[in-house]
DNA sequence: GCCAACGTTGGC
DNA sequence: GCCAACGTTGGC
């Protein structure tokens, strides 16, 4: 039986790494490294597929909003800054052995049709048991369900992207 | 810059 | 295993 396409949303500051930032990249792949949230961590080691989709988000700036959509290349990994000393993300009680973080490979496909905010998507019915809006929610990656990935299409006038 | 929410740490 | 203290996230 083939498994369903998956939707996620990541999290990111775009003065970390922003959707102009990722579009710049070879090809628009990068390694999305740096979560450190054991919940995220389970969802990009065990659940996130390659194909599937992810909406980028940009947080920590005014208004916070989904900027484009990406999809996954290559599947979870461990993530190499943990083992760094030089990087911020840089977790000294992770064992190489048995890594404590892990990362996927993800490519930009395209840039919304226009930015959704924050507002918006809280606005949308269609949206208002999307993980995102729900109060105190702080994880910087999560499952989004196919609905809400169509919904948030139609609201940015947006068609689906193919894979590069 | 403030602060609510919430995950993690560590003493017990 | 409880839970207070602490650190971080992220909207505002």
């Amino acid at each position: 039986v083939a498994e369903k396409r998956g939707y996620w949303l990541f999290k990111s500051e775009p003065d970390v790494h922003s959707w102009d930032m990722q579009c710049a990249l070879p090809r628009g792949i990068g390694p999305w490294d740096g979560v450190r949230n054991y919940q995220a961590r389970n969802w990009l080691r065990d659940e996130c597929r390659v194909g599937d989709r992810v909406l980028f988000y940009h947080s920590n700036c005014a208004p916070p909003h989904i900027a484009g959509i990406c999809e996954v290349v290559e599947s979870g990994r461990p993530d190499p800054t943990q083992f760094d000393p030089a990087s911020a993300y840089y977790d000294a009680r992770s064992d190489p052995m048995r890594p404590r973080w892990y990362l996927v490979e993800v490519q930009a496909l395209a840039a919304l049709g226009r930015i959704v905010s924050l507002d918006e998507l809280r606005a949308e019915p269609a949206l208002a048991s999307m993980r995102l809006v729900q109060r105190g929610n702080r994880l910087s990656v999560m499952p989004v369900t196919e609905a809400e990935y169509a919904a948030i299409l139609a609201l940015s006038g947006t068609e689906d992207p193919p894979s590069r």
